[in-house]
Order: structure tokens, then C-alpha cells, then sequence
DNA sequence: CATGAATGAGGCTTCATTCAT
DNA sequence: TATGAATGAAGCCTCATTCAT
């Protein structure tokens, strides 16, 4: 009888070391002996669950992309308030800070690799999604007017969003939890001010 | 009987054709020989203007940072609205698309790379300052209230455009400079209706 | 309770895939692996048959040489003409092309592998001998002189017929099966014309 | 000033180590370390000559069909005897036979190689050519009968080399020089004998 | 008997860089 | 100043094989 192995497993804990570098050293230092070495496992033996090097990339932007719907599904299944939600995107904790500078670390290769491309823009989409929900969510609980222009506002945040990370990203020590979220908080605010932008 | 070459002026040939390289097909695509090529010399030539690839690299990165404060400064001095002067932020015209592509493209290599991170770094306070700039200049023509809190709405407009960029970046075809334009004049109405943040 | 298996027809069938293999992809593709696959086997229980993939490869130019002088004696036992017995040499049918195609491709490896040269020269010898029992029968049945100088004229057909393939396998449309028949008839006329050489 | 090397002069040299390769180890032996090492210089420089090792090998197989040709209108300036000239094309020298071993070592990788399958059905119409030379050289010189059919011999003179160098590299103690002569002479007397096929 | 897991070796290619001219 | 030559390192991938189950 084989020896049984969790693929889904061991893909899920080798896409986060492909994370973490990125987010440490730069998606230039993700080389296939080097993931191998921080995962424990020989080179070759990825190939059992990556066909190639670009797959595995892709491995862990989907891990990148997956992981924040779910938190946000389960602070809405919690009967989170607005801001309980959209902090599940802030880069306010070390794990969500390490995917978002993966995220952007995964620009680089983006533009010369098309499924990468595809895979971005998915994601893109995907978040949109999540904010429409995460909107709709705080509508029902009464924190945000019934008259709320959704697809615009889902817009703005996820500028926000963008555009904070990149700042944090760049420069960390000026942005440290509170402030990301005082932040957010003021965006909030332009929400239930000018509800219909 | 030496020959008379304008150092700098390759120097900013070669940083324009590295800026295109990694706006078109990536910064992994930026090899000292693919530069060289494109800019017609040979491989060896570029170790004259750059002892390295990395400094080729920070070359062209100090390109796309210096460009943008010239055309603003162009456009304070010609008497420009403040919507003139902030445009020339904007990714809507082809150099200006090219040269944030650039900027987000070097991503992948500033977590490797110290020297990079202190350019980054300098860019965005650069930037802030160009802001600055920009609300100090509207306030004087009246466009902005006296007591608009700068530091803080220059912060505002920054995360703004970092945002804007990565999604214009990311989905070029739901972003026309119209729509562009638009989002940026909604931020710049937030300045004039909540002064103090 | 072990599990029954016909060793030798699993080799057989094994062998088949291999010549397939070499003819239809060259020899460099027959890797452990894809023989495994293409069978319907897994990789290591190939080992059980094979120690090595030489031996694989061994078995598989044994078989291209088996077949032939099975097919020739039928011919002979048939009661068949000179011509029905040396056709059966011909690369004039899919399944002779195909050993054929895979005794050449053979040779890529041969000259680094003493035990394929001894194979091969086994099989330069059976091929002799085959063809001195052909030309035995056809004396009995006087479609050739009785004063035939039997060694001159099967080496000479035997390099006829190894020439003859290499033409038919480097340009096959140029070839058809009658073409290559006329060919032979030729070569048989030689016999009758010259039978001292 | 760059140093100045000849590059066809180098490619000459690496072909002929890579004919010596294929001959004496077989093709599979080939790598571009081994024949870097072999022709005294390093891995990498070999792509200066030859963008790929498809291209190397391509480059060898050439040389193999270059030289023949050369050799023989040098038989043919000298006035040779058909024979002369025809030996040119025998595996009686090292020189010769080494070709001839490269020749029919490239097959393994001809039918996964379709730039190759057409190198080398370039080389058979150009044997094609240089036995119709041949032929008609001999016709002028009043050794061959004006009526022969060119086609027809110049064809069966091919089948014949190909067939007779297979038997030599198969088993070389069985075909010194002179024995290969006895057996090319044979078959130009067909020539005299039968013109007309 | 049979499997999937795992490995180490080696293949080709490309890169940034240095050297001799 | 400028060039082509040359190198060594490293990248990714595939292979044949062995191991534990």
C-alpha cells in the first residue's frame, strides 16, 4: 500500500513558504531549490505537486486571494460590525500584511506571464464581490444609508485599500494598526456623508 | 584624442528604455543585454554609465521619479487649476501610464534590495512634497479653503492615486482618462467639503 | 494468495509499446516513465520485469528481431515463392515499418551499449541465416539455379534490404509498397542472371 | 579593438568533435558540456556559435553532408575512374567511416526532430545529385554505356552505399577496404551489364 | 505484487560580469 | 572609449532509480 499523502496539504504549506518569501526577500529570491529548502522538501518532489514553476506561483497567489473571503465571510457570520469587516483587509496583522506585500510582490511577473494576468484579475473581481457584500451586510445592520450608491462606493474602498497597503507597504513605521484604521474609518465616514458619491 | 559623448544623455536613454522594458513585458525581462540591445550598444558598453545592473536599475527607478515633479511644477508655474496640476499625476496619457507601470514594476525588486527601498522610500516623500506643492498652489488661487488641513489631505490624495494606479494598472480598459479624471475630481471635492479631515 | 500473471506476455505487450514508441517519437522519448504510461503500468513495476531500462530496451530489440523469422518460416511453411518469403522483409506493411523504424532507431544507443551491439550483431546473423533458408527453399522449388552461391547473395540482398529500408524510412512517399516490390524483383533477377555473383 | 576569432573556423572545429562524439559513443553521449570539454572550451561559449544544441547537432549533421560532395568533384577534377570517385563515398577511411557513423547515428533523433528530418532528406537528394554526376563523369570518360538509365542506377547505387555502410558499422572485422571495393566493383558491373535496369 | 513518495544526478539554457584587444 | 570573447554561477526541469507502505 502507498505511502498516503495530503496533496491538498502539502500544497496549501508550500504555497505559504512561496508567501513568505515574497513578502521577506522578494519574488526574485522564489526559486525552486529555494522554496524546496525553507519547506523541508528536495527539489525534485515539488514537481510532484507543481507541474512547473509558474504553477506553483500561481498556487500561491489563489492562496493569497482565497484566504481573505474567508475571513470576512466569518466576521459577517459573526454579526461584525462595518469596520469589524473591512479591518479583515487592513495589512493590520503580520499574516494579512504578509499576503497583501504578496500581492503586490507578485506585480512584477504579472505583466510578462498571461495566466498570471488572468489570475489578477480575478482577484480583482473577487474583491469587488467581497466589498459589495461586506456593503450590503452593514446596509441590513443599519450602519450605512439604504440609499447607498454599492457598486461606487465598493469602488472607492477598494482604491483605498490599494493605495493604503502600498503606502504601509512602503513605509510600515508610519503606519502602524490605529492609524490604518483611523483611516479606514474616515473613508467610512465619507460613505454615510455622501451616500451617493 | 578622445571621443565626446553627453554621459547623461544615455544615461536617460538607457533609464527610458529600461522603464519601457518593465512596463511592457516586465521587470524579469530586463536583462543588461535586452537593454542593450534596444538601446543599440553593446552589453559592455552600459558598465561605463552603470558599475551594475543594480544601479542601471536605480537609475531608470530615479527617471520615473524625477519626471512627474517637472511637469507639475510646468504646470504650477503656467498658472494651471488644481485639477491641471494634479492630472499630471495621473496615469492618463501613455508616458505617464509607462512610467507608474515602472514604479509598480519595480516592486518585485525593492524587498531584495536596500539601496532600492531608500529610492522608494525618497519617491514617496517626494511625492508628498509635490503634493504639498500642489494644495499650498491651489489654496493661494482660492481654489481650496486657507484651513485646509495639508499633511493630512496631501496623505489623502496620495493613498488616492497609489490606489487609482494599481486599479487603472491592473484593468487599463475600466479606467478611460475620462473616468480617470472623474474619480480624481470627486476626491478633490472631499478637500473643499471636509477641509479638516 | 498470489495474484497469477503472464510474465511473458506483459514483457510482450511492453516490448510492443516500446517499438511504437521509437518509431513513432524516436528513441529519445522512450523514457521509463512514458513506457510506464503508455502501457498502462505504473513506473517501478516495470522493474519487476526489467532490471534496468536497458534491459527494457534489450527486450524490446529482441523482440523487432523474433518477429520476422516467424513470419518468413510461415511463408516457407505455406508453400510460398521466393518473392512471398523475402516480401515479408519488405517495410511494406504498417507493423514491418514499424520494426524496422525501431531497429534503426536503435542504433543512437548501440554504439554506447556493448550489450545492443552484441544484440545487434545477433540479429545481423539470424537475418543471414533466415535468408540462406530462403534461398535453400527456393532452389528446391527451382525458382533458383541449383549452382547459386548462397553466402554471396544473401549478404548482397541483405544489404539490399538494409539499404532499401532507410530509403523507404527517410522518404516513405516515395516508396509504396509496389515500389518496393519492384525493387526487390530486380534484386531477384540478379540471382537468376548471376548466380556465381 | 575585439579580439577576432573565426567563427566558422570554430564551428568547423565543434562539428567535427561532435561527429567524433556520435561515432565513438553514440549520439546520446552529445551533451554540451561533454563536447564544450571535448573541443577545449567552456559550456557556455558554445552558444556564442550555435543558439541551441538543436543547432549544434544541425551543424554536425551538415558537416557530415558537406564533405562528401567536395571529396568527390575532387576525384572528378582528376579525372578519376568511376570507381575512383564512387570510393569517395565507401566507410574505407576513418575520415569516412566516421561521417558514415554520424550519418546513421543522427536517426534516433531524426524522427523527434522535424529541422532534422529535413536536413536529412536534404542530404539523400543531394547524394542523389552527386551520384548523377558521378554517373554521367563515367558516361563521358566511355566507362558507362550512353544509353544507361541514370535514374534508375544512381538509385540503386544509393540503396547499395546505404545498405553496405550498415553492414560495416554492424561489423566492421567483416568489410576491410578491400573487401567493401570488391563489393562496390560488383555492383558497377550491374551498371555495364543490365543499363537499362 | 504493486504503489506513490522521494531522491540525486545531470541536462540545457541564460545571466551578469570580466578580460584582452 | 568600445568591442566581442569568455566564464562561472545559477535557474528550471526531467530522468532513472530506490524506498516505505
Amino acid at each position: 500500500m502507498p505511502l498516503i499523502v495530503d496533496h491538498d496539504e502539502r500544497r496549501a504549506v508550500i504555497a505559504n513558504v512561496v508567501k513568505e518569501m515574497i513578502a521577506e526577500t522578494g519574488i526574485e529570491s522564489v526559486t525552486v531549490r529555494a522554496v524546496a529548502r525553507k519547506a523541508g522538501y528536495s527539489s525534485t518532489i515539488l514537481s510532484h505537486y507543481f507541474r512547473d514553476k509558474q504553477h506553483l506561483l500561481i498556487s500561491a497567489f489563489g492562496s493569497v486571494l482565497s484566504e481573505t473571503p474567508i475571513r470576512v465571510q466569518a466576521a459577517m457570520d459573526a454579526g461584525g460590525s462595518l469596520m469589524d469587516c473591512l479591518e479583515e483587509l487592513l495589512p493590520n496583522t503580520p499574516a494579512n500584511l504578509r499576503d497583501w506585500q504578496a500581492w503586490f510582490g507578485f506585480w512584477g511577473k504579472v505583466t510578462h506571464d498571461p495566466e498570471l494576468a488572468a489570475e489578477r484579475l480575478a482577484g480583482l473581481e473577487e474583491t469587488q464581490k467581497t466589498l459589495t457584500g461586506i456593503l450590503n451586510h452593514a446596509i441590513n445592520r443599519g450602519e450605512l444609508p439604504a440609499d447607498l450608491d454599492i457598486p461606487f462606493h465598493s469602488n472607492r474602498i477598494q482604491i483605498f485599500l490599494n493605495g493604503l497597503v502600498s503606502m504601509v507597504i512602503m513605509k510600515p513605521a508610519a503606519w502602524s494598526p490605529d492609524e490604518q484604521r483611523a483611516a479606514l474609518l474616515w473613508q467610512i465616514g465619507l460613505m454615510r456623508k455622501h451616500p451617493q458619491g
